[in-house]
DNA sequence: GCATCTTTTAGAACAGTTCTAATCTGCTTG
DNA sequence: CAAGCAGATTAGAACTGTTCTAAAAGATGC
């Protein structure tokens, strides 16, 4: 499968990204293992650690800029706080509520009915199920 | 019902809230009529409209608390901003892209079927369905 | 009406995110 | 392969939404 390759120059590349130094760390962090849940923070942190240098507005830009090709997708549970999630197949979460654990879960086995058609003038764009537990 | 009288200081009471003047001013705006959809901002201009001089951060902490005691639902659909729901029956929501704007609709109609199990330890708190819709 | 405990308030502080303007880097062209 | 340029990175400032602080005001019980 080309899109998850490991040559990730090529992906950012394909994406209409060119592939810097920092946005080529940033991409192998994300997808270089399975599945991720990250948030600017942590992922700032995670890069750091790589000893490849990386600002913070740096990680800004290139989670929205990978959010926006489609290389990512935008999760929100909480307020004041953006998660990534490296899985933009289709799927659901469980948030475990104090500590802001994210879990991902397929949507092959979940069915929806009955969804009233959106306002008219608007077409849908996604439905999110977000599914809180608590300890 | 007594739960939706218009009688504001006794509700506030039985929510556990001393009626001061400032709650029962916000309590008023948000559920005179019928549901509503605030945010602090949004509310905080409303009450000051009615010539109550109510501070912004009343409005917050009255926030959390009419949310703490169930009498407001608290929706995440965008990060950075909160939104508050007088309606705290089982509903599920629109959410208009990209100009914010919120919208109920009914559970009633709306099944979910082949939610997994939430990971042990934890019990189901709530499942929120956010349909994302654009013009 | 007095004492006490709660609430309100203005403004400071804070967290997460975006912006700014200077510098640097990857890419294209000659 | 050097030069030029558009695009990317950076540190730090700025901004937005929210919470905290400490002092003053208000509600409640006696």
């Amino acid at each position: 499968m080309l899109g998850n390759s490991l040559d990730f120059p090529a992906r950012l590349r394909a994406a209409g990204l060119r592939p810097t130094k920092q946005r080529v760390a940033l991409a192998r962090v994300l997808f270089e293992a399975g599945h991720r849940h990250v948030t600017a923070e942590s992922l700032h942190a995670e890069v750091k650690a790589t000893r490849m240098p990386v600002s913070l507005a740096t990680v800004y830009n290139a989670l929205n800029q990978f959010r926006d090709a489609g290389l990512l997708r935008e999760v929100v549970v909480a307020p004041g706080r953006s998660y990534f999630d490296t899985n933009t197949g289709h799927h659901h979460h469980f948030y475990v509520e104090p500590d802001g654990e994210l879990h991902d879960f397929p949507s092959e086995k979940v069915t929806i009915a009955g969804l009233p058609t959106p306002p008219k003038g608007t077409r849908l764009s996604r439905v999110d199920v977000i599914v809180r537990v608590r300890r």
